[in-house]
DNA sequence: TACAAGTTTGAAACGATTACAAAATTATAA
DNA sequence: TTATAATTTTGTAATCGTTTCAAACTTGTA
């Protein structure tokens, strides 16, 4: 079986073709794509696939843990197939971003007051990237 | 001087009537609010206020680093005066945002490869808060 | 083979944000 | 002060990412 395929069977969720598509998509990939990216790419090997399809299918793998949704941008989500732990560098000139190794020992286990079940953390980062600085743009 | 007018001062903005306003309700309410609840409740005692303002005068002030602009919720950007580190929980059910202490050796200078300036650093948390997890919503 | 359940699709609606130009306010210079 | 320039605010319209929804299609099951 796939690897994608797989991946997507261990998190529950019944592989259909899109959902392969994309599932694959993200695991090849590792920049952090928007829908559109993954939407417009997919295009050109799936001329009927629909926009939607790409938002139900990453709010899917998503809510199975299969992927990670990144809040990094205010403008858009951008999703990431890398599951193991790793933060986040956004460059505020080109929009690139960029993976972070993160120290083991950061978010350790906070569980403070009023908060009940932790599900997610990102620690993002952002400003300007070498090639931006480069180009003082 | 006031404080809003001072802080606003202190970060090179003029600081006009509406300005700081907005900078007073962020220093007054730490509840993260979002571009619209602020001018709503502004609203209030400025009827004249349009929302293009609150849009500009958020972008302005987090230009010049007098407020924090949280990315913790792909819905809409949420905004903190607080400029202390710390770290924020999102609760999925009633989307309320909570402060949390940040280790302070957690984001330690990271500056690895390509990156070249770090401007933000924000450490976000998401799951759900004690409340909603006994109403289990 | 037939029916039910699950999935995909595309169009329309929604809602946060941005663009823009006119009106209002504030600062500057005579 | 008065005139003029610069800045700021305002409201409307446009933009664009995302969601809704029902019909069409596909897959699983009896």
């Amino acid at each position: 079986m796939e690897k994608a395929t797989q991946h997507l069977v261990n998190h529950g969720i019944r592989p259909s073709v899109q959902r392969v598509a994309i599932m694959e998509y993200l695991m090849k990939h590792h920049t952090h794509p928007t829908v559109d990216t993954i939407y417009h790419d997919l295009l050109a090997t799936m001329p009927t696939l629909s926009r939607t399809t790409v938002y139900n299918t990453l709010e899917l793998l998503h809510s199975h843990n299969a992927v990670q949704a990144l809040t990094i941008d205010s403008r858009n989500v951008h999703y990431d197939g890398m599951m193991s732990p790793h933060a986040h560098f956004m460059c505020r000139c080109c929009g690139r971003i960029i993976d972070l190794p993160m120290h083991s020992d950061l978010p350790a286990n906070p569980l403070p007051e009023h908060v009940s079940r932790v599900e997610q953390i990102q620690l993002n980062y952002s400003g300007v990237c070498d090639e931006c600085n480069k180009n003082n743009c």
